[in-house]
DNA sequence: AAAAATCCTGAAAACGATTGCATAAATTAA
DNA sequence: TTAATTTATGCAATCGTTTTCAGGATTTTT
């Protein structure tokens, strides 16, 4: 598969490469015979246009970049999914970047796309992350930001989010449904929007039920499986709950393993349920129910916003915040 | 953040930007003076040539494609981890695509790379590859390729590969010493390299007991879960085994799943185990031990390999099969 | 003091595509 | 027949870099 240029294609057919470029792109200017002919030579020796030339020319790489906490994860994996299915089919590439919940990596990751030219990017914030001044500064230089699933509180800026509030409360109340009253709830730090809204969720479910909130079965971690392992054992020594309700999909997993190493310690008819897409929580046990977000629509929404944010001519000046709604896989 | 061109720095300290080219690539012919004036204007407003004029000089895209069957699945998102982390540090992008294992797919990912010019390429290959034509069309024109984990038998191409006989062998013969004489063994098609491999381990070990192969208890299914679901099916249908050895990620589970559901007709002492990088294995029950993979090392290994034979002048004439060790994880 | 060597810098071409402008050729109008 | 118009094509600049070549200025050698 040899590479194959417009002056290549100019010199076979004696042409200058203008007369073929236009001829390409069917302009009014060029002959019907010399179209033909200059189409028909194109597609024989298989003619695709150098995309590096094209970028430098009209200063657009038309590549986007997506930084997410990790991709060994099935929410971030699914959502880059949609992602990848959106943006290909606008012939886009994807340049994926983990922040691996650090700020330091996600400030890299940022530099490192827009050195790169992306056009924009896609962002789910990490775990560390507690202002956007950092993005803020390349956002001005017209590189679009669309954020996705972690997003800041800051107005002005597209945002694709699962009903976090709604999510909880469902989940929370289907707990309560089960006869559960004592329901500890552990999840991210409250930098993470989506710790704020499970919360709320959360609360307004007991709230409804006329169950009181007690501060000492909410409990905040970080990423780390012992800060974890450590939340489960505190509520534990308080007093034994007869639901978790834990957030976030690696967090909920750690939660999950300490709580079933000390499984016997609790009623057989503790529940356990999650905030996470992972793909075989069914085959678990005892067993984990969990909040399901659509990993999948989320990329590509973000992923459509992106795009035609950055193929519209006038700049945006109204932002979307799109929500979407989440489901209750039961095990 | 404006983006600086090698212009604006001429024009705003009154040198040629060929000077000033040569002033930041500290070429010999530059005044030291100049140098440092042009070094630390340059700092100031932060100047970062641009790639994309870059690749279109020197004809690179300094950016390499990826083809996975799905990233959704552990041993896919680590290899990629290690993959990136091989090309971030050397300053190389990484593109990845999804074949789904659909031969089709693996087709359009590889037309659109190339296309995109990345300048090489990883691929572990789909499950519906039987040959590697499509490949070898482009792999003439000066378009490296690495193969990882799912391999094609050609000679000629770098391949870097779990040891797949070793660790098949060393499930089996575990089962073998905790008492199992009737094993099971799902898994992929014939077509692919490590399914070969891991049924000649898994044979070899029944050998070396002393335990005849039953070929009734050997089944080969694709990556849809009915198929695994029936495998089981027939297996259980035709003698209850007291293992299942499983191979391949996602098969894996699949299989493990049907196997749950029957749980109950089995004698409580059997045993399952998986040849999958799964990072939850250990909460699942009935308990699922897992064949491990160095899935991260792997992407380095292959990303390395890769970007050594980009750097590298001359055309490189022996090609390197890596074989890495796997281990056992026992639930 | 003239010739040779050294040092520093800039103009221009190249990579591959697009596009404004110029122009030759063919056609039509006067 | 000449002028005006239309048609079809090519030239050259552009995007941001690197690099070859050329040459002016300064220093060293004879």
């Amino acid at each position: 598969m040899e590479v194959v240029t417009l002056k290549d294609i100019a010199k076979a057919l004696n042409l200058s490469t203008s007369t073929v470029s236009r001829a390409l792109r069917d302009s009014y200017e060029i002959n019907e015979k010399t179209k033909i002919l200059v189409a028909e030579y194109a597609k024989k020796v298989n003619y695709r246009p150098n995309p590096i030339a094209l970028s430098l020319k009209d200063n657009k790489s038309r590549a986007i970049g997506v930084i997410v906490p990790e991709i060994a994860n099935n929410f971030f994996s699914q959502a880059i999914n949609g992602i990848e299915d959106e943006a290909y089919s606008r012939g886009y590439h994807v340049v994926i970047c983990q922040s691996h919940e650090s700020l330091e990596r996600e400030k890299e990751n940022l530099r490192h796309l827009f050195e790169r030219r992306v056009d924009g990017i896609l962002i789910s914030l990490s775990g560390k992350t507690m202002d956007i001044e950092h993005i803020l500064e390349y956002s001005e230089s017209n590189f679009a930001v669309v954020f996705f699933d972690r997003v800041p509180d800051s107005e002005g800026f597209h945002k694709v989010v699962a009903d976090n509030f709604l999510g909880a409360f469902a989940a929370t109340e289907y707990l309560i449904k089960q006869g559960k009253k004592r329901i500890a709830h552990i999840t991210s730090p409250l930098t993470l929007s989506i710790t704020k809204e499970r919360l709320e969720g959360y609360k307004k479910a007991l709230e409804k039920h006329g169950i009181e909130v007690d501060n000492q079965l909410i409990k905040h971690c970080g990423f780390d499986p012992e800060e974890a392992k450590a939340a489960v054992n505190e509520i534990m020594n308080y007093q034994n709950p007869d639901a978790f309700f834990t957030c976030s999909d690696r967090l909920a997993l750690h939660c999950y393993e300490a709580y079933q190493n000390r499984k016997n310690e609790l009623s057989a008819e503790t529940e356990f349920f999650g905030f996470t897409n992972l793909n075989v929580s069914h085959l678990f046990s005892p067993k984990l129910s969990t909040v399901v977000q659509p990993a999948y629509e989320m990329g590509t929404r973000a992923a459509k916003i992106l795009l035609d944010q950055l193929e519209s001519k006038r700049k945006v000046k109204d932002f979307e915040k799109i929500v979407l709604e989440t489901y209750l896989k039961i095990s």
